[in-house]
DNA sequence: GGGGTTGCTCCCTTTCGGTAAGTAGGCACC
DNA sequence: GGTGCCTACTTACCGAAAGGGAGCAACCCC
């Protein structure tokens, strides 16, 4: 796929995306962001700054290197996250959240941010829950 | 697991939940609440009220009976949205936000318009990164 | 007895995601 | 100068889990 010109991007600007339908794009992309290591990632990003891959690592404790790599790749696919890669010795990789993925994060730690502060009360409704049932 | 009673309600609050800790349950309830399923449910009943089963699955277009029976199951379960069964014929089910389900459906309905509004964005930066490569 | 609503269950395929091992490039030690 | 090590991946393998489809249950009016 070739890259946009100004005037495909125009045209595409005009289209309404819903992801209640199912062939629309943006459920996928809703689906490619409802994804914990995304969340973790982006939640990470937005409260530290500029990480690199090790320090990430170390942040999301658990996060296989596979899923690591992977999340990441996906999000600078996307244009959330920027990849830098410094010549040292070792080289060492920075990742950073961009303009637009600065945008998003915002909203994702605050979806983590509610589930830490809203925990006791899923746990009190679980209980009851099952022993209802 | 019994019932909680308020005691032990005041000692897990307490805790401090960290969703970066690979143990933490608040992790795990992130997880759950990442899905778009949960996220396109959620924005569906913030939407439009209260709604039965079937017109949540008009709404939420190629979702299938088995996954949207097992998403409000657990929604029901976290005390995100309560359940009522009106004993009409044949029988009707009428799926609303319980207050904590309110509370979270604001936010996950913004990461679903996020989606919708930058889906050009995330698409533009998508073709410029297969060029690249 | 057919139909409409809301499920549940079994089967099957696909995808997720962890582990472990290998790669690259450069320095550094002995 | 071979060996080793560091960061940041990449790949192969494999078990676990997600999730679709189809079929069945139950209810009661018509």
């Amino acid at each position: 796929m070739p890259t946009m010109t100004a005037a495909q991007r125009r045209e595409l600007e005009k289209i309404q995306f819903d992801a209640y339908l199912a062939e629309c794009k943006s459920r996928e992309l809703l689906e490619t962001l409802s994804s914990k290591w995304v969340a973790l990632v982006l939640s990470a990003l937005r409260e530290k700054g500029a990480l690199r891959y090790s320090e990430i690592a170390r942040t999301i404790a658990g996060a296989s290197q596979k899923m690591l790599t992977q999340t990441l790749r996906a999000l600078e696919r996307d244009g959330l996250v920027s990849r830098e890669v410094e010549p040292t010795v070792p080289v060492s990789v920075t990742y950073e959240l961009t303009p637009l993925g600065d945008s998003l994060s915002g909203l994702v730690l605050s979806v983590k941010a509610w589930a830490e502060a809203n925990m006791v009360d899923v746990m009190v409704a679980r209980a009851e829950y099952d022993d209802r049932t």
